[in-house]
DNA sequence: CGGAAAGTTGATTTGACTCAACAAGTGTGG
DNA sequence: CCACACTTGTTGAGTCAAATCAACTTTCCG
């Protein structure tokens, strides 16, 4: 929201945004050097499509501040978003030539981009980069496949309740937000964006919202500002185990 | 089919049938030697289940021979399969205490075990044992990818279609088939197994490998033992670009 | 102000689900 | 050897959740 576009020095890693949590999370200062040798940054409008899918790809990213969506396309239109971009977030393949998904800005966004041939040889020779890499790719595994049970198995309801729920949870692990009463969230995606993201039209999901307006699970304000009084209602609207708890 | 179990040196990774590509497949022979003090095999009977979620896990390991199921079930029984484990497939994540999900041999199945704790210290000073579990774990993330497509917006149909095309693939870079007239594939799983992996009920299964059958897309002898006589057909009814090529 | 983009809501259709009956194959034990 | 239970798979009839088609509202922006 307030986040002035390049608000850091674009030059030295170490006020970097996202330095606690990126690639480079693990690097240090002699490796973080090194990577500052091969980085450039880019930024993309709001509404910009950075790659296209099957675009030769000669660069590997990081998602600095802003919002970038994954998604596929079948040849009659039919579109699925497959993976929602958050800052610290990582784009491409080392290893691979082609794009494989459209990637499209849905906020403005600023990238660190590193051209992708010296970083795959930094890789080589640098365990933190690797590990680092194969940590936030297992993290997203697991996200693909908590969001293949809500794309065969949730309802409609469920899909929109489970979507606020994820927004909320990242959205809190940088706000800390949750006292007293409610949490507060902005959605970062259009209802045609969310659509592709739930494998729902934006017709159903529009519906939904309103309903679990109307049913005081969540009050809206304006169109993408969303407060949620009970934390415990919603979780128990996105069927996933709201647990009692067992602290284990 | 064929395979007798455990037609291979329990004891000598030389002999191995997932050398080439199980998580081992960059490691040099004194690496080798290294996961060979770590490693054990472990047999379970078709329809066991190896692990059940929020179970503690002592241990990662391949499939060496056979086929198991990652699956997410909900409170109210909901299941859906986010995983199909094949000869070479890594289980279980290092750097992590619990089982995210229940993992279910739908064959026998023979997996090489290694100890966790040992072989997350291995990892640390073994650049080609990460760097391979990255390379496989980026490999599983697109196929989540392609996975979230079929099941946010394919039809039943497509679904059926689109899973005959992946087994056809994946043993196809096996038995290397396609002689003249049609491949032949044996589904490994259930009708109801296809369903959790296709998001679908059992019975929509049925009906719509029949309809594929009466549409002569597939030729069915048995109830597993399936003919493709003409593969872009069936790419065509899959959904995925069948493509005319243009070979890039 | 005018026009496009984003969002809401209603009416209708439809693809997949649910419920139910039945068939084929497999294994067990008398 | 056959009766029986059990698992797996097929098929039909009816229902329902979400898609489709369509009208309309609100917001945004030059």
């Amino acid at each position: 929201m307030d986040l002035a576009p390049a608000r850091f020095n674009t030059h030295d890693c170490g006020t970097c945004p996202i330095r606690e949590r990126g690639v480079c999370a693990r690097c240090d200062d002699r490796e973080l050097e090194a990577l500052e040798q091969i980085k450039y940054y880019r930024s993309y409008e709001a509404g910009q499509t950075l790659v296209w899918s099957g675009d030769q790809m000669d660069f590997v990213a990081s998602v600095v501040t802003g919002i970038a969506t994954l998604t596929q396309t079948m040849e009659d239109g039919r579109r699925q978003m497959v993976g929602l971009l958050l800052p610290s977030d990582f784009v491409g393949r080392p290893g691979r030539a082609c794009a494989a998904y459209d990637v499209t800005a849905t906020t403005d966004i600023v990238m660190c981009c590193f051209r992708k041939k010296p970083f795959e040889e930094m890789m080589e020779g640098t365990p933190h980069l690797a590990q680092r890499l194969l940590e936030m790719t297992l993290d997203e595994l697991d996200a693909a496949r908590e969001w293949m049970l809500l794309l065969g198995r949730k309802t409609a309801r469920e899909k929109i309740a489970s979507l606020i729920t994820i927004i909320a949870k990242r959205d809190a692990s940088a706000h800390a937000a949750g006292r007293g009463g409610g949490v507060t969230v902005d959605l970062p995606l259009t209802r045609e964006a969310m659509a592709d993201y739930l494998g729902l039209t934006l017709e159903t999901v529009s519906r939904q919202i309103s309903a679990l307006r109307r049913d005081k699970v969540i009050v809206i304000e304006g169109k993408r500002h969303v407060t949620i009084p009970d934390m415990d209602r919603l979780l128990e609207e996105a069927g996933d185990d709201a647990d009692g708890g067992i602290p284990a």
